[in-house]
DNA sequence: TTATTATATTGCAATATTACGATAAATATT
DNA sequence: AATATTTATCGTAATATTGCAATATAATAA
């Protein structure tokens, strides 16, 4: 046991949640807070900006590239690390949804 | 190490991390869907409906209420479980302002 | 070529998560 | 009271995550 026993749920259920487990990080979620400030997106100074080492940051943003979150391109030295839009565009419409259904719902508690 | 330098982020990015951590296991978002789908929400029979044992379940139950993602009363001898309104607004929303940052930006990728 | 700079990978220790059997606790039924 | 039903907790094994020092890799600059 310890593992997930992801092939009982549904593709769909496994997508949302490794989406939302990657996002389920401070540290994760302060480096797309800094991607989305930064005007352009080569962001070798990420690692100045969080409290994190260097490997600790590059391998949060392994899993976030990993699970879809961001894209990444080689720009010379530096690596160009930027939000992918349509990943989170899928997960707020998951969550709109789930909340429309809500509204429609009577609720006991 | 191990664990997560909770204190070196935000209130805010900890507590948006958290709720979307609550929500990045497979069998957690099936139980929200399931909350969902289900009419009324008294819901003991999810057990039967997921793939996991009761401990389990009741495990995953208790990191949802943790994480305020859905509320429990008792209701006899049952639990009447359903979703929390308030923090599926609060990440749909933040989800939503990460958007339209996004769009209003020039992206390199 | 030899630094220099930037990012990735490896290896490892500390901690957290996942899952479940066994058991407890709480309430309802007979 | 005794039994059944439902949910929670405990204990534990397997696995995953987090974080970093050390090192590797890759590209540029001198």
């Amino acid at each position: 046991m310890g593992a997930t026993k992801t092939d009982h749920f549904s593709q769909r259920q496994n997508k949302v949640a490794s989406l939302l487990k990657a996002l389920g990080h401070p540290a994760r979620i302060a480096i797309m807070e800094y991607l989305l400030k930064v005007n352009d997106c080569i962001c070798g100074d990420i690692v100045n900006v969080l409290p994190l080492a260097q490997p600790t940051v590059s391998q949060h943003l392994k899993e976030l590239k990993n699970a879809g979150l961001i894209k990444g391109s080689i720009e010379g030295t530096a690596i160009c690390y930027c939000i992918d839009e349509k990943s989170l565009d899928f997960i707020h419409q998951y969550l709109g949804t789930m909340k429309q259904t809500l509204e429609n719902k009577p609720n006991c508690c």
